[in-house]
DNA sequence: AGCAAGTTTTAGTAGTCGCTAAAATAGTTG
DNA sequence: CAACTATTTTAGCGACTACTAAAACTTGCT
């Protein structure tokens, strides 16, 4: 799975959210949604094995983080595909914003 | 479908390149990949409700060109989610090649 | 009208995704 | 070791996605 398409999913991107700015355990993340733990649990390995969070241990606990460095690569790609538009995406935001009025993502 | 999701797939962001900085026909686009006409037709399809895309008509040709400003909103989403990291995203592209020299997205 | 070129739409299919429920694993404590 | 907590993993399921093949539509030409 390549990371745009796990960042295309919402609950990863919340959980990607959550734990940006500190850790937080696996449990205390699973709380925060009304899926089941399991679910949780295999969100957090789909961004586990590509990267994009890491985990400290501590007794039964799973501390996770959001590790912005992985999304270097991203980036990278977002540069590539996207080239000097993507520097320019905020601007066009609020162009698109008084065109329409339309918000949706 | 969100602008996310919609990004997501590998194919559509080849499309959208491809006509990026000009219109090209549905025809042309489809030469571009190994996959049917049809295929083709729908992404233009899911890019063009999405307004992703904007469609000129010339005799039995249609000729599809990306639509930048309907990217805003996708900006702004990104800017929600990812706030001010999303600034340093270039940066963090460079931090990553460097220390694992893989490029992978 | 008939025909051909370009494109869209439909029906059906194989594969993937996110979920639940339950079983398995890892670590702590008595 | 047994009991308990925290988490991961597995099996199975319904929904969705991208695809092919074929039918339908549109436009231009004669």
């Amino acid at each position: 799975m390549d990371a745009v398409k796990i960042i295309a999913e919402p609950r990863r991107r919340e959980i990607l959210r959550l734990c940006w700015h500190g850790e937080r355990a696996a449990g205390d993340l699973a709380d925060a949604f009304e899926i089941t733990f399991g679910a949780v649990s295999q969100h957090l390995k789909v961004l586990r094995d590509a990267g994009l969070v890491t985990v400290r241990r501590d007794g039964t606990r799973r501390y996770y983080r959001a590790n912005p460095t992985a999304l270097g690569p991203l980036a990278a790609y977002l540069e590539a595909q996207w080239g000097r538009q993507l520097d320019r995406l905020t601007e066009l935001a609020e162009a698109a914003e008084s065109d329409s009025g339309g918000t949706r993502a």
